[in-house]
DNA sequence: CCGGAGAAGTTGGTCTGACCACTTGACCGT
DNA sequence: ACGGTCAAGTGGTCAGACCAACTTCTCCGG
């Protein structure tokens, strides 16, 4: 097998997904107070600045409200999260979420083709190398995860040339979920990632300004791979 | 005048925003290092618990990376962040920055609609009352900050009824953003949140359960206000 | 001369224990 | 019944120490 990198989790990392793991799973329900910090440190074996370092993050991930002098509360949230709480709701304990992988492939069609027609106007002939080099490289990866890396690669410089802070940062929330799951994900979306005469149609028509063209094929580009894995998850959800 | 909750940011908060207000200046550009913890209490006259509780969420945020054994470099943060960062672009210093404005409303165009043909197909009558009570208080909602909070309640229970995680929690991110600064911004979109009657063919349409209704309504609603705005920023970019 | 082992120094990681500040609720006097 | 007081519990903060990991420089042996 493969060697992997020895994960070293810190002990306020460890605290803080064991926590966020409780909330998520509703282990912790919304409205509860969770235990005090000392009990926490206590129990976890661990000392109490880690379980404040911990909780901060948790706070600052908006699934608890920390009042000092009164307890702290559990919130709910699909209320009050981010999307960087993606990551941790499509993998929960490693297996994958089906629903959860169903709404950010609806997330990513939707977008995907508005970023491109932005690219494709706002950008224009700038992007023409870049999206020329890892399109060749996309082409030259061997296998289905190289594939998707460069895929990424790919939307990411579209996603630059879209000249737009807000697409960005929610590109970066749907990579976030997406990369810890491509593993599992890579091979399903192959079909998507092996059209290369689409990628390059695509870079083509966003080089040349033409922002329609540009929206149309990405529809088509993602709209394929989102089919297939949807039917996919449907088969897997009949298994059931 | 209004009495307002006194502001009482702990010590990592005020570290906290300092670092992020530095990084996100440029400050601290990508790549550089960041003084060590024990220079930065140093310097801030704050103990290093308090700069590490900081730095986690630094951290956390994506916008450095810490080694341990090395320095803590900052990283880019428009590669990196998550949408958590849009409040603090949209208002460094308490300045509204007009491209971050203008990228959060093309955003909020583009994904209400969906959401809303989303809700229908998957809520539809479900959501009859919620909304209905929701538009009656936005009727009835005296000044504009008001009505924009009404809004905000109505576009929340949309997002609910469109059973999308992704979605869901992107807007949460839009919504945190855009609350820091509903005071200056409640007045300028003010036009869009007193058209009642679209707020009700909108509901309508959800509740019916027609989709392509409920997005050509949203868009409609959310184009007006956006048009609004955008070339009220265009004015106000011209003057400069 | 060159490469690698090793020592020193710097950085982040963690803990202990103490004390401060705030909130709550029970108690007590009016 | 009301108002204030006080004790207990909670989060907030600090100081200082030590552990663990990385970088760099040094020095030794080939």
């Amino acid at each position: 097998m493969a060697l992997q990198r020895v994960a070293r989790r810190s002990v306020p990392d460890a605290v803080f997904e064991q926590i966020l793991a409780d909330v998520v799973s509703g282990e912790f329900a919304p409205g509860d107070a969770l235990p005090s910090e000392r009990r926490l440190a206590e129990v976890l074996g661990v000392s109490r600045p880690a379980v404040r370092e911990a909780l901060q993050r948790v706070a600052a991930a908006g699934l608890v409200e920390v009042r000092q002098g009164d307890t702290t509360t559990v919130r709910d949230y699909r209320r009050h999260a981010g999307m960087d709480l993606l990551p941790r709701l499509l993998l929960p304990g490693g297996e994958l979420d089906l629903s959860v992988a169903r709404s950010i492939l609806e997330a990513r069609l939707h977008v995907g083709p508005k970023v491109a027609e932005l690219a494709a106007e706002r950008a224009g002939a700038r992007l023409g190398e870049p999206l020329e080099t890892t399109v060749d490289a996309l082409e030259k990866a061997a296998d289905p995860v190289g594939r998707q890396r460069q895929a990424l690669t790919f939307w990411e410089q579209v996603v630059d040339g879209a000249d737009s802070i807000a697409f960005r940062l929610m590109f970066n929330g749907l990579r976030a979920a997406y990369e810890p799951a491509i593993e599992v994900l890579g091979p399903v979306l192959d079909a998507e990632v092996t059209r290369i005469e689409v990628y390059r149609s695509l870079a083509a028509a966003i080089v040349r300004g033409d922002g329609a063209g540009a929206r149309r094929l990405a529809e088509d580009l993602l709209g394929a791979g989102t089919d297939g894995l949807l039917t996919a998850i449907r088969t897997l959800e009949e298994q059931e």
